[in-house]
DNA sequence: GTCTATATCGGGATAGAC
DNA sequence: GTCTATCCCGATATAGAC
């Protein structure tokens, strides 16, 4: 039926990701991965050294692609601050494409990274540096106030991977213990993010014009949407 | 040798809350577990029934402690601001004390809370009450704008448990790939979550007076660090 | 490249002595 | 309450046919 080259390699990655983010490294069997791929326990072992191969596979090419992306963003000529909302939006858009994403990091974050052999681990450091860039570039150019890279980073990031990254258990609670909880748009959560990571970062900035004053759009914010 | 009642279950509780932590569910052996309480693997079925049951147990006993403190800080008299710093301050005081929570919690998310029974699914539901209990108060005072509390305490939960729970990572990667990356003191980060909520809740409140006008301490934010 | 066995072993769980 | 010994299933990994 599938023969197309390299296609069962992605039938095999696509399947381990979806498996490793739902349940873990080691929650995950062998097996389990073939039988939602399509292909055989075999194939696995064919196409990937071991289990911990296709794991770290994945890994990479997580890291890999928010790397690319990073650095893209930080070398676009947008201003600073449009570059961080851009950062935050190519963060999001990435977790809501491959909803994999948010539980495999959160899980690494966990495990102390211990999988992530010393050129994957590059690639993360990677994605900071290119944010690092834009907070200097931001810095350089008066827009931004000076902040620490590591804590505006956290700042950013945690949000979204936990928010994205949380969304069964969301619903779950929303459904059984928290009725009357109005569902949050996953938008409006994003639009929240990036007003604040720009208002924090142009606020007292040594620069005279900012360049995006810090407006609220959406209905992140409006009279009423509390509980 | 140890022989205290009560004290050969705590001491497993201990060290399979660690184990836990550092490895998850699945990635944790009982025997491992034993080993690092210093006792023998079927005191573990004697004292519980099953690995599930010792983990529900640790699970039961994180919401349950962070329920209770969130209720105390809730009932208290302090202003709606002070209550939302308080709030923060006790998330955070608790994964400095219990390292293991942050993983735990950040595995748990992942995996979709399947070990979670609908009795500490209701702590958690407990936790999220007590902290819209404190933005229905502040916003029926008038010192908060209305906010939708689930965005809320996404944005107050994410960053602790992230930033505490990733210090491992943290280290790893700055002595490796980020040398020159200044370390980040968790009081810090903190302050930064804490002068953040602060001001986003409080910016455009209709009430009057500001019980606790949004000065920084600390030099991580400074003026308007708002949105 | 893909499949069907199968070897091998780790780990959850229990029996039963002390 | 605590230990040793053991059962046994499930899961990683491989051999080898097609």
């Amino acid at each position: 039926m599938k023969k197309a080259p390299g296609r069962t390699r992605d039938a095999i990655l696509a399947a381990a990701a979806s498996a490793f983010a739902a349940r873990g490294f080691s929650g995950t069997s062998v097996d389990t991965i073939a039988a939602a791929s399509g292909f055989n326990k075999a194939m696995i072992y064919y196409h990937f050294r071991n289990k911990k191969g296709l794991y770290v596979e994945i890994l990479r090419s997580v890291f890999r692609f928010m790397g690319s992306r990073a650095a893209d963003i930080a070398d676009s000529d947008l201003p600073p601050p449009a570059k961080i909302e851009a950062f935050i939006d190519a963060l999001d858009s990435m977790a809501a494409t491959r909803p994999y994403m948010p539980p495999i990091m959160m899980r690494e974050m966990a495990e102390g990274a211990v999988h992530l052999d010393s050129g994957t681990l590059r690639l993360m450091a990677a994605i900071f540096n290119n944010l690092r860039r834009i907070l200097d570039e931001g810095l350089a150019k008066g827009v931004f106030r000076p902040a620490h890279p590591v804590l505006t980073y956290f700042t950013l990031i945690s949000p979204i991977i936990f928010f994205r990254g949380a969304a069964p258990i969301r619903v779950a609670l929303g459904k059984t213990h928290l009725p009357d909880v109005r569902v949050v748009d996953p938008a409006a959560f994003v639009a929240n993010v990036k007003s604040t990571a720009i208002t924090v970062l142009t606020a007292g900035a040594t620069g005279a014009r900012s360049p995006r004053p810090p407006r609220r759009r959406g209905r992140t914010n409006r009279p009423g949407d509390h509980a």
